[in-house]
DNA sequence: CGTGGGGTTGATTCTTATCAATTCGGGTGG
DNA sequence: CCACCCGAATTGATAAGAATCAACCCCACG
């Protein structure tokens, strides 16, 4: 393949693949399509007939109420597959948005039955995928249900120091305030103020889409962040 | 098989079942186990080497914060998988509690695997009960993250409706209202204060375990339900 | 008969939303 | 180069929603 696959390197994180089954994986990511900030890549309503493996940059599916107040479901990053969870249904529950500018390569769902067809064995990696994606909504629905605004936002930040895989303390981080507040049911105005206290408490550092975590061990132990969260051994997969 | 299973019922209701299908699945209900109220049946850190499937009463997941509140993930009825989501990590994340008295049967996680090796074609049917319990917990997430009381309660029960398949608008429901509360991110006190006006208005009415829905079609509209939610269509799979 | 859990209700407090005004920085066009 | 505009972020003042605390009732259950 001409491309680096990133959904390949993904998938390795869990397990060892052959050849084919990379060449597979591979093939959903080979059409690539340019999508600049802000771009709905799928609408409510919409056919829920394809997916998109996302290549470059940062994307989130939200869903719009009546009063036009939002709630983002996943903040997606290069590497994953964009809307699995609506298999299974006729219908988008959720809109698609690119947060940064994106590359990503739509498919349609048949792909992915074909293509466990042919291999069998990827089969529980998607399950894997798709686990580990329940276990960061329901991380995400214990901090909206049950932690303050602090709390909240340090482990969200925690969240994505472990997702980047960065095991240094800075990273880029694309997101706006009212997306960060969309994620995490606050108002934008309640972000920056939070954000604020936790700067004024010399846990975190941010300037133009950079953010730099000045200590972790303080923020771990405020957001009762659970280390190893996340952690799909690949152990798992190979038993 | 002596009994029958609810979860060969529940998986009929996504395609036909051939008989080989339907006996595997069946034997993953075979060696009920009964569990009192409020009996635990995995704790956190449990090892996640096993699953459950309920096959009578109610039962949910459940996390505990440091500081004693509980935030509930799952609301789990008959022919349901518990578990599911544990998949791909060592250790389980939260606990597992019967809400009414239960009737279970555990089994190793190596089951599934196994069984998904004999009848592949089953692989999707449990990617599509994954994708709908995705479904209902992002509905969940974007009720307490973005809708007030009034609304998350009306929408949950509206939920119970649907997922309970009863054409009747009157319904066992024995989720006491700390249970509710934990599920939606709201007080005790305050699920009592928002039952109670919901009842004012005419809207439901219940007693000791059971509940009415006097105007659905008016709690639709209160709730932004949106009709044909929860729908997976046989269609899906049959494809 | 006591006991304890669930439910209700009232008073008060706390967190967060909302509204509004201001600043800042980056682009755009004259 | 500057005036302008716009979106994002900040800050203050106020309001709304829900939590908390506390008292009480009810009832099933030992």
């Amino acid at each position: 393949m001409s491309i680096n696959s990133c959904i390949v390197e993904r998938f390795s994180e869990l397990r060892e693949l052959d050849e084919q089954e990379k060449d597979l994986l591979a093939n959903l990511e080979r059409d690539l399509k340019s999508y600049p900030t802000g771009e709905r890549l799928q609408a409510i309503g919409d056919p829920a007939s394809q997916f998109f493996t996302l290549h470059s940059g940062w994307a989130c599916s939200v869903r719009v109420l009546a009063d036009g107040q939002r709630q983002v479901l996943d903040i997606f990053l290069p590497g994953q597959v964009m809307g699995l969870r609506e298999m299974g249904f006729d219908k988008s529950h959720a809109e698609i948005v690119a947060l940064t500018d994106v590359e990503a390569c739509p498919f349609p769902r048949t792909r992915l039955k074909e293509l466990l067809e042919e291999a069998p064995r990827l089969g529980e990696l998607f399950f894997i995928v798709m686990a580990r994606e329940q276990a960061m909504l329901t991380e995400r629905m214990i901090s909206i249900g049950r932690r303050p605004a602090l709390k909240r936002i340090a482990h969200f930040l925690l969240e994505f120091k472990v997702r980047l895989g960065c095991s240094d303390d800075e990273f880029e981080f694309p997101l706006n305030q009212p997306v960060i507040g969309d994620a995490l049911g606050l108002s934008a105005v309640h972000v920056s103020r939070t954000l604020s206290t936790l700067r004024k408490r010399g846990l975190v550092a941010s300037e133009n889409g950079t953010i730099r975590l000045l200590d972790v061990e303080h923020l771990i132990d405020l957001a009762e962040f659970e280390r190893g969260y996340l952690d799909c051994h690949m152990r798992w997969a190979q038993e």
